[in-house]
DNA sequence: TGCTCCCACTGAAAGGATTCATCGGTGCGA
DNA sequence: TCGCACCGATGAATCCTTTCAGTGGGAGCA
């Protein structure tokens, strides 16, 4: 018990290398890294070397002088489809380049800073994250050591990128698609608000919730409609149960603007178990997940590219890495698909 | 240009601390790993300079000489929705403990042991993989190095640990299903096997969707049907186009058995499409994906409880970490989940 | 009072890779 | 033929934390 159990052997080093191929370990640094300065005849000495002893550099021993190569990934829930675009978008912009990315998943109540945290204490070379509801001031902070991608944030920093959807064009074109329709009991669905209210809140960066749902106010209070607006958490369940709610009340809505696409699904999984369909209630949801194109699905959502969004991040990341100083705010079209889900109001 | 040009202040390290707090290096370590032989006094005064300087411990210079308390995650695809549940359990089994989970997803063109390795080299203290096509006797000289737990394989190791849902039990319930409700003409629509077949396949180390389809040709053969096997890329628009051809046949299929979910999920599209329905084709899957339950899909899978896997990889890499040393086996049991999409044959 | 033991704390070494200043040798121009 | 520049390669310093062997002082016991 107090003697090793299994052996573990010790994984070789650059030394070892550099004594195999008897050279210095600088030059083998160098070899790896493919720097200036190293003869064809060294290059093939050592490269033989490594594979012989099967070396691996240490990434954490390397970041500790160096670049660690890997770029950081701060996702607040891996299921969710449109980050998994995101992350899809960001992959394929990483492919050709020697960055490595790893994803830190947040845990279970844990909020976002948490992650970037986490990401950055291993050193990463860049990081991309996706907390709406976090200080900007500790995220300036944090972007002064180690550059920092924001996505799905609508205020400026001088200190980090800010790449958004637009969210207020997509909400407006949500908006007019349904009253065009017709519509008039149009009941707005999203998540909780941060509660209590931070406060850095009510600044220019609001979260794309609630540019969503300010939107909505305004066009119902120009149509002259009463708004209504549900909150539950972020979860299609939650949304399935209070879209139950909504279905039972005796002036059910007409149509139900869902903040996004994972609420809407649970709109719809409601309405369907309601017995009713889109000619009775309309669903609108916002991302345009993949599922919301599936024939059994149809789901009218507002498409804002999370392939084209992740892509985005990692070229500015990768423009910082490269020298850029000045922050840089990305915008992505919005773009209303209009699916089976949604139609015309059903005359009475 | 070559001045600095955004000064990046340098983060303060346990020097910093340690001057700060009047106290030596190893004093601060020691507090911060709440090690043995700290009085009431130093700690205060410790924790009080590490709040001031906003010190935060390097986990690269740290997984130097001791642990990174990184937990890896190798995921072959980050929207898969079984995968992510997989992930939900981990996260879940690992938010009281001090270990932060990372996620090394595949890129594009990339194999499992890309992953893996880069795992490795950041010192991770476990891992989790999900790759049954790379070679079993490279994942043991992995598993030497560092504690790994493979998800999906049928193979036996002594050096890492295995965990598999019961894929026979729940490709023979499929198919029972199937054959029970009249079904003759059933076609196995799978992704395609590894080309060229690597050298260590045939072995007990089978991959889940092989297993599948052995199950599948077993059952035809017994009940003296003709077996049709259908290969795809993991890919729902892949199902889709192949089951469009498939129901454009004169003998068209009154079952597809898929693979997994991800493909019946573009099997039902498919079908949708051509206008028919759970009456015309019965479609079963397999993972039990949250989806599956949306009553606009209500997909019959088999549920081989993604969460529990998850949950309990987490627990028996914990395990190891711990000292265990000898390889264990979890087999997560399998259990069909009949709904909508599969039915009677029709009377024709 | 003197000795031992224990406890809190310290200094230095270790861990693996990069980087910088330096060095020896070669080739070229004068 | 001499000197200079340059190229390939090296040794040592550095990055930050943990660990190990000590050190000094105080308490307890005889």
């Amino acid at each position: 018990m107090s003697t090793e159990p299994t052996r573990r052997p010790r994984p070789s080093t650059i030394q070892d290398v550099a004594r195999e191929a008897g050279v210095s370990r600088a030059a083998v640094s160098k070899v790896i890294r493919n720097a200036y300065g190293v003869s064809d005849h060294m290059r093939a000495q050592v490269t033989a070397a490594i594979e012989r002893l099967e070396y691996r550099p240490r990434v954490a021993a390397r970041a500790m002088r160096g670049a660690s190569f890997t770029l950081g990934f701060e996702i607040p829930q891996v299921g969710n489809d449109f980050l998994t675009m995101i992350v899809d978008g960001a992959t394929e912009a990483l492919a050709d380049t020697p960055y490595q990315m790893i994803i830190a998943p947040l845990g279970r109540d844990q909020k976002g800073d948490v992650a970037i945290n986490s990401l950055a204490d291993r050193q990463v070379d860049g990081i991309v994250a996706i907390s709406p509801r976090v200080d900007p001031a500790w995220l300036e902070r944090v972007a002064e050591r180690t550059p920092l991608v924001m996505i799905g944030r609508h205020d400026r920093s001088d200190r980090y990128d800010t790449i958004t959807g637009d969210d207020r064009s997509g909400a407006e074109q949500v908006m007019s698609h349904l009253l065009g329709l017709g519509h008039r009991r149009i009941v707005h669905l999203t998540i909780h608000p941060s509660r209590p209210e931070p406060p850095w809140a009510g600044q220019a960066g609001a979260e794309p919730h609630v540019v969503r749902t300010a939107v909505y106010r305004e066009r119902m209070a120009v149509a002259g409609l009463e708004p209504q607006v549900v909150h539950t958490l972020f979860d299609g369940s939650e949304a399935h149960a209070a879209t139950l709610g909504l279905l039972a009340s005796p002036d059910r809505p007409t149509a139900i603007f869902a903040g996004n696409d994972t609420l809407a699904i649970g709109v719809l999984s409601a309405v369907a178990e309601a017995g009713l369909g889109a000619r009775d209630v309309s669903v609108v949801g916002y991302d345009d997940v993949p599922i919301a194109r599936h024939p059994l699905i149809g789901l009218t959502s507002v498409d804002q590219s999370g392939i084209e969004l992740g892509r985005e991040a990692v070229r500015l990341l990768l423009e910082r890495l490269e020298g850029r100083t000045e922050a840089v705010r990305y915008e992505a079209e919005a773009v209303l698909r209009v699916r089976r889900s949604s139609g015309a109001v059903r005359e009475e």
